[in-house]
RNA sequence: CGGGGCGUAGCGCAGUCUGGUAGCGCAUCUGGUUUGGGACCAGAGGGUCGCAAGUUCGAAUCUUGCCGCCCCGACCA
């Protein structure tokens, strides 16, 4: 993408209402656009980084055996009504009206509608187990939105159904789940910590995925070496027995403020292994029985022949919310530093002299190769001053940037500086392309 | 919803107390000088001062109502 095509608004100053880092620099470098109270507009740069994080959550539950589908965002209130919910969801859900005076809602959720479209498919546990999810935008009317996109009314989630016979299958649905979030999270760069989570009033499990991070909205506490555990590969076997990773990683404490008891903390924690912190919930399981398929009557036959309710869990990851916890993460004052998988672009390349036949030559040449390799590259080839390049790329945050101007053409050399530690060398022109390529297809390996 | 704050050019702000017809920095545009890590000089454009009503000879400024946004609390991906 040559950045004279591109759409990029960045600000030099700091938006006064942004409060947290990474709402700032997301206004800063046109990721997004606030369009009222915890709605935002996603710019061109934003939307690509939305996108590879939605493209690496889809990856991992496609691995896990669930099955991408997609439900709209407006639901009748009919539905609703069946599951008792309607009345019961309260100020947080939007409603509205069609022409005909017809109650229907903006969907904050999607569990009687999912419940709705199974009921109408299965009627026998031989068509058991079933995992469906779809990526959809959400809204829920909250009662203050704030931190940009880490609580806005309307927000991209991924949300995960399942469907089992009883409650041992159930199980295994969940441990599925529990361990693609492990895998997600660990692949988009982030150490998320499985948290014990209110159960709610049906009982079930429940677990908050976790990140840490200052400006974290739940206060969390936990076992220390739960941070070094070592996420399921690539590899894992879906189909085999995940209960030993699931209580590896539940055998340590790990609690949100709700369900943190301090007695049990300290009985169970060394003292040098408590962590006391804040974090960013980025996903959320939830096993809850029949609480929507008994009332809808989402139904399944077991091999006696009789009609039982399927037991149904659903599972959430914040998709737009990542983008806000992912520069949390990773950032410093110039901008932000994405992790190459879900970068804008892999590659920022700099033109120090726009305008000089050899420099832009030399430019075009690099961007070329890195396209013809599947690099992303942003391509800077506008006339302004270099240290603006520098800046504006910097806040951009590309994994790499690579510089040509006169000085090292005459030897030969292009600049390469490492975004996430500021390091630069000098590369051969002739090997820079090939060399980058390598490093960010590494980079982008699966594991 | 309760408490606090704010609304003046794309962004950051001053001016409001004490009414006199709108200003600064950055950004943008033009010309020139520059060009290897957030340039300099000269000039220019851009504003229903959130909206409406009222007071007044005169309102960004005073009064009332409304709208919007941010922050602190109970909900949640």
């Amino acid at each position: 993408m040559r950045l004279s095509q591109f759409f990029l608004p960045v600000l030099k100053e700091t938006p006064s209402d942004a409060e947290i880092v990474s709402h700032q620099l997301m206004l800063r470098a046109g990721m997004i656009r606030q369009e009222g109270a915890g709605i935002y507009a996603w710019l061109p740069l934003g939307l690509r980084v939305l996108r590879k994080i939605e493209g690496i959550v889809r990856e991992e539950q496609n691995r896990a055996g669930a099955v991408e589908m997609l439900m709209p965002t407006i639901q009748q209130a009919e539905l609703w009504r069946e599951s008792g919910r309607y009345d019961a969801y309260g100020k947080e859900m939007l409603r509205i009206e069609d022409r005909k005076g017809r109650d229907m809602l903006f969907g904050p959720t999607n569990e009687e509608m999912i419940t709705e479209i199974f009921r109408a498919g299965v009627r026998s546990y031989k068509d058991l187990p079933k995992m469906l999810y779809h990526i959809q935008w959400k809204f829920r009317d909250e009662i203050r939105p704030r931190f940009g996109v880490m609580r806005g009314r309307e927000f991209l989630m991924k949300d995960t159904y399942s469907f089992d016979v009883d409650r041992d299958a159930g199980r295994l649905s969940y441990n599925k789940m529990f361990v693609a979030y492990l895998r997600t999270f660990a692949r988009l760069g982030l150490k998320s910590i499985p948290m014990r989570a209110d159960s709610g009033p049906i009982g079930g499990d429940s677990h908050e995925f976790i990140v840490l991070a200052e400006t974290g909205e739940s206060e969390v506490f936990c076992d220390k070496r739960l941070i070094d555990l070592p996420i399921p590969p690539v590899d894992v076997d879906y189909t085999g027995d995940l209960q030993p990773i699931v209580d590896q990683f539940t055998s340590y404490y790990a609690a949100t403020e709700e369900e943190h008891t301090a007695d049990e903390f300290e009985a169970k924690v060394d003292e040098h292994n408590r962590i006391s912190a804040r974090g960013i919930e980025v996903g959320h399981i939830f096993f809850f029985g029949s609480k929507y398929s008994e009332p809808m009557k989402a139904l399944a036959a077991g091999a006696d022949g009789k009609e039982n309710p399927v037991e149904m869990g659903s599972y959430g990851v914040g998709v737009s919310r990542l983008v806000g916890a992912l520069i949390e993460a990773y950032h410093d004052d110039d901008g932000c530093k994405w992790p190459m998988v879900v970068a804008p672009f892999h590659v920022g390349l700099v033109n120090l002299k726009a305008g000089d036949s050899d420099t832009d030559a030399a430019c075009a040449d690099i961007y070329k190769a890195l396209e013809a390799e599947g690099v992303e590259v942003l391509y800077d080839e506008t006339p302004a001053r270099p240290g603006e390049k520098f800046a504006r790329m910097d806040l951009i945050g590309a994994p790499f940037q690579i510089v040509i101007g006169p000085r090292g053409l005459a030897d030969g050399k292009a600049e390469v500086k490492t975004r996430a530690d500021g390091a630069r060398q000098d590369m051969a022109l002739s090997e820079v392309a090939g060399a980058i390529a390598a490093r960010v297809k590494e980079a982008l390996r699966v594991t």
